[in-house]
DNA sequence: AACACTATTGACCACTACGGTCAATTTAAA
DNA sequence: TTTAAATTGACCGTAGTGGTCAATAGTGTT
């Protein structure tokens, strides 16, 4: 057989045969493992208890460590792609777009809580193993993110008088800064939905101090 | 002798009788890596490696890791309470105040770069060896530092319209944001003094933004 | 009930890195 | 030259690593 030998790909097909709760407790837990530790740190013994799985089948679905986690950040990379192609490029006004980007982070934050966060960690990861295959992977996507982002945004919105670069800034620290205490307060809510309701009700608010400020 | 025994205390004294220059490389060593990997999975090798001296010098030093870990703790620590300590309340605008801390937080960091993060880091940290003992030795700290830092703030200096609650938030996200941007570019600069100038000088853009954004 | 076939397990392997020790060596002082 | 103190790094028992594979459990077919 020329193509599909099981050296050539990442992953046992049989795992997209799993249930999709079991796929998404192992997407999690591997995902988990390699935010708080990094590559090399990250144990495999860690990932199987937290997914519930046995090591002899995490390595039947996935032919080593490596796979395992080039596998993860491509699942995540697909997501953010699918993301940056949904953003509307007619509607210029900033505030729009960061939140209905925001929106769509939010509903994959609910299946996957910290996928994002494996992208912000596979950018400072140190391990020699993964760290030129993560440049290669990784670069094209957040080039295309940044630039997509802000394009075709209408700075005529902003008052003449603000430094319009520091405002995207402080926009952007203000989402971060808030999506964390968010995260942090996420444990005692039990209905994600709800939460999710509450989080961008409270997220308008923020926004609407932002855009008072900033905008004519 | 009833006092001072070395089972009692964290440290040799003849730790200090070190150039300061080979105590801060050990020091600075220790939290890096312990802010990096968290207690458990730092490593005394990667310590000594970094701060260029042997493994029976650390252990001859400190009594293990352990006491190492709380004695940078503590170190760091004390070096909040004094910040604190030298907060005005007489000045109650939060921007200067705010400001000035900013400024002690800087020279702070120009010796020890990562010494505010190894309390963050600690805040967060799971290990059982030493998870308790943190709490204990750090709320304390964290509960003045939040109470004194809005200590006799004139609110009346905000907007009647701003959500003085949130306008806060956004100035210690923005405040956060930036000194993590400016930290990652630190590595260009060598005079970290002209660096500090540029800092302080380009906060003050951000600063006016937001003082502009939220004060009458 | 008996069979065939796949999915899943966890004991096991060779190996690496760990925290910590201490006899031996270097450095500094007297 | 002698003595004392500071520093070293080879070495130890232990624990945890990524990965394997014979054995077992589960499922569907006849």
């Amino acid at each position: 057989m020329k193509y599909g030998r099981k050296e050539d790909v990442l992953i046992n097909p049989s795992f997209y045969n799993l249930k999709q709760q079991k796929q998404e407790r192992i997407i999690n837990a591997g995902i988990k493992e390699f935010v708080r530790n990094g590559f090399d740190k990250s144990s495999t013994n860690a990932i199987v208890e937290e997914a519930g799985i046995s090591k002899g089948s995490l390595f039947n679905y996935f032919n080593n460590k490596k796979d395992l986690y080039l596998f993860l950040l491509d699942y995540s990379l697909e997501i953010v792609d699918k993301i940056i192609d949904d953003i509307d490029l007619e509607d210029g006004d900033l505030f729009n777009r960061i939140h209905k980007v925001g929106i769509r982070k939010l509903k994959v934050q609910m299946e996957f809580p910290h996928l994002f966060d494996l992208m912000t960690a596979a950018v400072a990861e140190e391990s020699e193993d993964v760290r030129d295959i993560i440049k290669v992977r990784l670069s094209p996507v957040y080039r295309e993110s940044q630039n997509k982002l802000y394009e075709n945004i209408d700075y005529s919105l902003f008052r003449e008088d603000v430094d319009v670069e520091k405002a995207i800034e402080i926009l952007t620290w203000t989402m971060t800064g808030y999506g964390d205490k968010a995260v942090s307060q996420l444990r005692s809510f039990e209905d994600l939905g709800e939460f999710g309701e509450r989080y961008l009700e409270e997220w308008e608010r923020y926004s609407e101090i932002l855009k008072y400020s900033f905008y004519k």
